[in-house]
DNA sequence: GTTGATGCTTGAGACCGTCAAGCAACTCGG
DNA sequence: CCGAGTTGCTTGACGGTCTCAAGCATCAAC
C-alpha cells in the first residue's frame, strides 16, 4: 500500500518539483558541456545559433544585455566555434555564426546529456505524448513578460 | 485543424521544452528575488531552510563547493535574513537559521512568482495529479549523479 | 543634413563558481 | 594521552556572468 501517493498533489509540491527537475537539468548540461569546456551559458547561446543571428538578437533570446552577449560570443570565437559576420544590409549589425566545430561540439554536448536522456527513457511514447501536451499548457502563462 | 499536433514527440522536442520551461520558471524566481533585493541563489539557499543547516549541508544541497556557501551567507547574514549558529555538538560546525525577515521574504518571493503561478492555474487538479506523477518517474534518472 | 533611434562595444562593479591553502576541531589507533 | 588523518569552514586568487552607463558608428525620417 502506498498511502503517501498524492492523489492531488498542491501547487506548491509541483511548483518545487518543476523546480528541482528544472535545476537537475541544467546541471547535467552544465556538466555536458563543461567535458568539452564549455560553460553551461556558452554551450546555450551556441545552441541558438541555427542559422546567423545578430547579437541583440541572442540578446532577446537569452534575456539578458547586450554587452553580456559581447563577452560570451569573443571567448566563443577565441575557440573557433563562432564567427562574427558583417551584416550586408546593415552595417551596424554582425551576425554570429557557428562554425562546423561549433556545430559538432553543441550536437555532442547534447547527445552526452546521459541524466537527461535515461530520464526520459522511462516514460514509453504515450507518456511521452501527454507529458508533452500538459507541458505544451503551461508554456503561455509561463512565457508571458511579466 | 491542427495537423502540426505532434502525437508523439521525439525525445529531443520533449528536452527542449522541459529545458524551455525550466529557464522560464527560474527567470520568474530570479524576478521575484530581485523585487526584495536579493539575487536568485540567495533567495534559493533562504528556501532550503526549514531548520538549521550547516554550512557543508548547503554545499551538499546547492551542489557547489562549500567555500562559495560562505560567500552567499555572508551576505544573506549582512542583510539579517539568516544567521550563523554554533553547533553544540561539533565546534567546527555553524548551522544555518533563517531569520524571521528571511522566512518571512522567501514566502513573499514564492507567492511573487506570477508566471509560475498563473502556467500551474492553466490545469485542474486532474491534469496536476498527471502530471506531478509523469515527473515523479523523471526524477529518478535526472538525479542519479553521473 | 540634423535629429533621434538602434546595434555593438567598453569599462566599472557586483555576484557566482572553482581551486588551493590554511586553521580549528574531531576521531581513531596505539 | 598523543599523534596522524579527516572533516568543516574560511580566505585569497582568478575567471565567467551579469548589469549599468557611456561611447561610437550607422540607419531612418523629416
Amino acid at each position: 500500500m502506498t498511502a503517501a501517493l498524492p492523489q492531488h498533489p498542491t501547487k506548491t509540491q509541483l511548483l518545487e518539483l518543476v523546480a528541482a527537475l528544472g535545476t537537475a537539468q541544467w546541471q547535467d548540461f552544465a556538466s555536458a558541456a563543461a567535458r568539452h569546456g564549455l560553460t553551461a551559458v556558452q554551450a546555450k547561446l551556441l545552441g541558438q545559433l541555427k542559422g546567423p543571428v545578430p547579437m541583440r538578437g541572442l540578446a532577446t533570446l537569452l534575456l539578458c544585455d547586450a554587452s553580456n552577449v559581447t563577452g560570451i560570443v569573443d571567448r566563443l570565437e577565441a575557440r573557433g566555434l563562432v564567427r562574427r559576420e558583417p551584416d550586408p544590409a546593415d552595417r551596424r549589425v554582425k551576425n554570429v555564426v557557428a562554425t562546423d566545430e561549433g556545430r559538432e561540439i553543441i550536437q555532442r554536448v547534447r547527445a552526452e546529456m546521459q541524466a537527461t536522456h535515461s530520464a526520459l527513457d522511462a516514460l514509453d511514447e504515450q507518456e511521452r505524448a501527454t507529458l508533452y501536451a500538459l507541458l505544451e499548457r503551461l508554456r503561455p502563462g509561463l512565457e508571458r513578460r511579466a
